[in-house]
DNA sequence: TGCAAAAGTTAGGCTCTCCTAACTAATGTG
DNA sequence: CACATTAGTTAGGAGAGCCTAACTTTTGCA
């Protein structure tokens, strides 16, 4: 009379069979899966390379031999191939998911702050274990009730449901000239603390900053933020860190030494 | 630089030693420990005994052994005390486990319906994987979002954030004597296609229904729903396990024989 | 080019959760 | 009250994920 639920690729590892290899894009993957494909596409995002197996151990907070033996299961799937001692890079199928978990994390991110409240630095922890239960219907519904945001709250784009990323160019505060003025475009999520005294700052997506001075060696730079009413610009001097995580649209020039 | 994150009783299986048995309240339990201590408090609740291996296993759809083995380290942990061959009861603190779930689950079931439009027949199946991922500020919010409400969409009572669920007395239709007249207060949730079906019949929390008829052997009531408009009621027949599943407030007897 | 440091891998374990097969205890009925 | 039925248990496994220890490649640099 009850006929136990099939044992797919399944979650909480049930026993069974099925599913070999095969990638056909349709079977569920677990949390973990889904969290090293986001992993190595953000490490392939980032640095333009293969991902590597120590990085990606770093950014989930794994042992590099966990990630060895996972990677070895991933390119079973097809999701992404591998050859040992070089890094990893993500196929089409692999790259598809990996963009699907970025929509969910970023419309939840989105949803948390615009419906309930959440205040900014906090939506990333909330949202890294809900995109894992989350449905595509409830991700769809998110999405309609906030009209289909193009960005996260903290200025990260959001792939649309069909897997398509817009990459606005954008550069580093770091790498702005001095004198250089830019909006904010985005500041990076993960670390609610230095969130948090971002917001202090009142530098947050859409925030007009100037590059007043940078020390050398990577040192800190001092900037200009544009207040709330238009004038009222606060001078701030903030440290390489956050002037990486910091990022801006494509600049425009507007003083080059007088 | 990075000290991984300590091996708690976590979810994805870690190693290491730690947290032998206790249960002072706050260790995070896993998904699955959530859904068996849901499970049986249900279970002892609808029946009022002890819970049983097999009604266990049926309910989670999951092979019986898999319940034994289960069943040993949750009385292990002080969640429920077992003895072998009889069944299961759960202890305060495993109560307690289980209320923060009903109530997490009640919670995103009300929320979805009511902020998100979903339809009151798929809530559940979304609820019980949220339900697992939610922080406590989620629900929180969620719930303050809509006023703190009493009820999930199919008329459950939610319990309150420190364990207290208020049961007004209910009664099963199928148990209502013919000729009285009752609110219906709340559909059993799970079934979908129920829920459909129930709601094609305009029966849901609020409505008024009356018991005309009573096939005899467990057969068929003839109902009359109370429509929209006060007036226009409708006459609808339906079987034994509709009726078991649609509860009713402390009926108020109306006629009794003429 | 030679070799140590860094990066990555294999080997061997462990937990959690679930399964099937086979056995034992509790139960109800003639 | 014996015994078949039903409920529940132990035994033995499997797979996902993760870990540490020890080994192998790669790579950076003198």
């Amino acid at each position: 009379m009850s006929a136990r639920k099939v044992a797919r690729p399944a979650e909480r590892g049930h026993s069974g069979g099925g599913a070999r290899h095969g990638a056909a894009d349709g079977e569920p993957l677990t949390g973990s899966v889904e969290d090293y494909l986001k992993a190595i596409y953000e490490l392939e995002e980032m640095t333009g390379l293969a991902a590597a197996t120590n990085a990606i151990a770093e950014r989930l907070d794994i042992a590099p031999p966990s990630v060895s033996g996972m990677l070895r299961r991933l390119a079973a799937l097809e999701l992404l191939s591998y050859e040992r001692y070089k890094g990893v890079s993500l196929t089409a199928s692999g790259r598809r998911a990996a963009l699907r978990m970025l929509r969910r994390h970023r419309v939840i991110e989105a949803y948390l702050a615009g419906e309930l409240g959440y205040p900014w630095d906090r939506v990333h922890a909330e949202a890294e274990r809900l995109e894992h239960a989350a449905s595509d219907e409830l991700i769809d519904r998110m999405a309609a009730a906030l009209g289909h945001p193009a960005h996260d709250p903290h200025g990260a784009p959001i792939p649309t449901r069909d897997g398509t990323l817009v990459m606005v160019p954008r550069q580093m505060l770091a790498e702005q000239a001095v004198g250089s003025r830019a909006r904010v475009a985005a500041v990076g999520d993960e670390d609610g603390e230095l969130l948090r005294y971002v917001a202090s700052l009142a530098i947050k997506p859409g925030t007009m900053v100037t590059v007043v001075a940078r020390a050398p060696f990577d040192g800190p730079l001092t900037v200009e933020v544009a207040g709330k009413g238009t004038k009222a610009q606060r001078t701030h001097v903030v440290g390489s860190t956050v002037a990486r995580a910091v990022m801006v649209d494509a600049p425009v020039k507007r003083k080059r030494s007088t």
